[in-house]
DNA sequence: TTGTAAGCGTTATCAA
DNA sequence: TTGATAACGCTTACAA
């Protein structure tokens, strides 16, 4: 009885027979063996049947936020359908032990804006990538038209016969607190999908005569109701007081509507609200959010799939759906 | 220039000279050279710096779960300052891929109630393990007092004076569908912390002088808002209608809370309803939901340092905290 | 149908 | 300070 046979009774139950298999395989129960280690056959066949998911943002972070939720859900149902598994990295680290981590998986999936050293470092593993709210020549991805979704759901909003915006807006530039625009920030280049979101604000708001001044944007860095809460009271306690918010994300949105309240205003008679992403969470609001739903969990699965069948160099646009909630007057 | 030389250049600077060891990382660089192979790494050394986290539910499904997302944080937290990587696993499965994925983490956090074969094949990895909410005789573990816990919030509810109470439980039972119970489920062994934490409410209502039926008591198979709706609405338009609702999570008591509005109940002066869990959601509640603080992040970074610390045989029980808010009645 | 042997990329040991 | 070598556990040609 050799390794050979032994690897076989587990891998090719074709190459032995029958009934030498099965006391190959009792036998290995009773010593304990807990079937091959993934290490030496990874080592072996040069693949692991593990997938990594590399998300921009820090992992304790991401597993907080709700979009990123969902995008892992979707991504999960596929893997674990497939067989395969998820070992979650992020960006941003360099150790020795992140380029370890970056060695072992099949493939990746990365999601949200990589900075460039990961995003080159993982290039060269020269292993599938398929990008997931980001894009990059030639490179598979699945992302969907910010700026469309942006413009449909502020048009909505702002059709009803406003005057005074605020913008809600996340990581719009690289500093790490809340503030207001300048200028000059949105002259900068910064390539984030919330620029996208914020042209289609802003095309919106042209084209219904309510054009915004950069003071009435807020920059949010993290999509954190710690943060948005800060921003929220801020641009509502504004003179003059906005009547239509525009938030960049449903839980910036949510809890805007929370701080609207605290501040005695009625939403939306006194103000609109507006979200972007259609979090669960969203539907159960009080008044429930209008939204861009973007399908974060079929975008995983999406991703996923793309990533295990091997779509190379598609570059794939989801369609947004307006979700059409109370939060939104209808004066 | 030898293998060993270069490795000594990735692991142990002091092993060769620093000019050396610069030439040879430059020309690794050079040469598109990403680092030690993982999957070699561990071969010989026997450690992966994975830790794999094995979730009792589906990888999909613990992903939407806000406790388990929170149990999750923690972990994170702790496994990214200690640069160890995280893999998520999932029990039930016994695939020749799953046994692969198992060997390789150097330790197991084991959360919720593992079945029974999964559970025995990590503890025979002999790799450390910790669980979480789940016990097994000498293994370290995290829990808390469900007992305790579920006294306290249910006899808060009932000193109110009440006289008609339903349980919205979780997990009592071993069914995949909403269903009341009946005397024969209780009197069956059903190993989950929801049986702890369906006792300490029923000492509250013996105590309390409203001892409930088992027909007043639900059970829901899994923690999402669909199931609870369902329970909950049996439960409000049960008659007599009861006027306190214990619920042994918080999606459970969001899901009632909602449910109660639709029905036309005011909470809590029609009907008082407690949650457990204290996620984040739980605050944001209208009114805001009287829970039993679990604080999951922490009991993650604690399973993730105890793992990693090497704390052997500790059973640990952390406390709970009961968060007094709107959604009891003060009549 | 079964066994032999090479080699995957590392690192620890030991020798130079 | 550096280099040679064996071994980690597995899979896959290929030989028997």
């Amino acid at each position: 009885m050799s390794t050979a046979t032994i690897s076989n009774a587990f891998n090719r139950p074709d190459q032995l027979s029958a009934k030498l298999r099965e006391r190959i395989l009792r036998d290995a129960a009773k010593l304990g063996y807990h079937g091959p280690n993934l290490a030496a056959r990874t080592l072996r066949r040069g693949e692991s049947d593990v997938i990594g998911v590399m998300l921009s943002d820090s992992l304790t972070y991401s597993l907080s936020d709700p979009v990123a939720n969902q995008l892992l859900q979707g991504v999960s149902e596929v893997l674990v359908e497939r067989n395969k598994h998820l070992l979650l990295l992020s960006s941003h680290i360099d150790s020795s032990e992140q380029r370890g981590a970056e060695s072992l998986p099949d493939g990746f999936i990365l999601y949200g804006t990589i900075d460039q050293p990961s995003f080159e470092r993982v290039k060269r593993t020269g292993k599938p990538l398929v990008l997931v709210d980001f894009e990059s020549d030639e490179i598979t991805s699945v992302n969907i038209d910010n700026e469309k979704g942006a413009y449909k759901i502020a048009d909505l909003a702002l059709k009803q016969g406003s005057n005074e915006v605020a913008v809600l807006g996340l990581k719009l530039i690289d500093f790490d607190r809340v503030c207001r625009l300048t200028q000059a920030d949105l002259d900068a280049e910064y390539k984030e999908i919330s620029r996208s979101r914020l042209a289609g604000f802003t095309r919106a708001a042209t084209e219904n005569g309510c054009a915004f001044q950069p003071d009435s944007v807020w920059h949010i860095p993290i999509n954190s109701t710690a943060n948005a809460e800060i921003a929220a009271r801020e641009a509502l306690t504004k003179h003059p007081r906005p009547n239509v918010l525009l938030c960049m994300s449903d839980v910036i949105a949510l809890s805007a509507i929370r701080v609207a309240r605290d501040l005695g205003l009625d939403v939306p008679n006194d103000v609109s609200i507006t979200g972007f992403d259609g979090i669960p969470e969203s539907e159960r609001s009080n008044p429930p959010l209008s939204t861009v739903c973007q399908q974060s969990i079929e975008k995983g699965r999406l991703a996923a799939t793309m990533l295990l069948d091997g779509a190379d160099d598609k570059q794939v646009t989801l369609e947004t759906k307006l979700e059409v909630r109370g939060s939104i007057g209808n004066s």
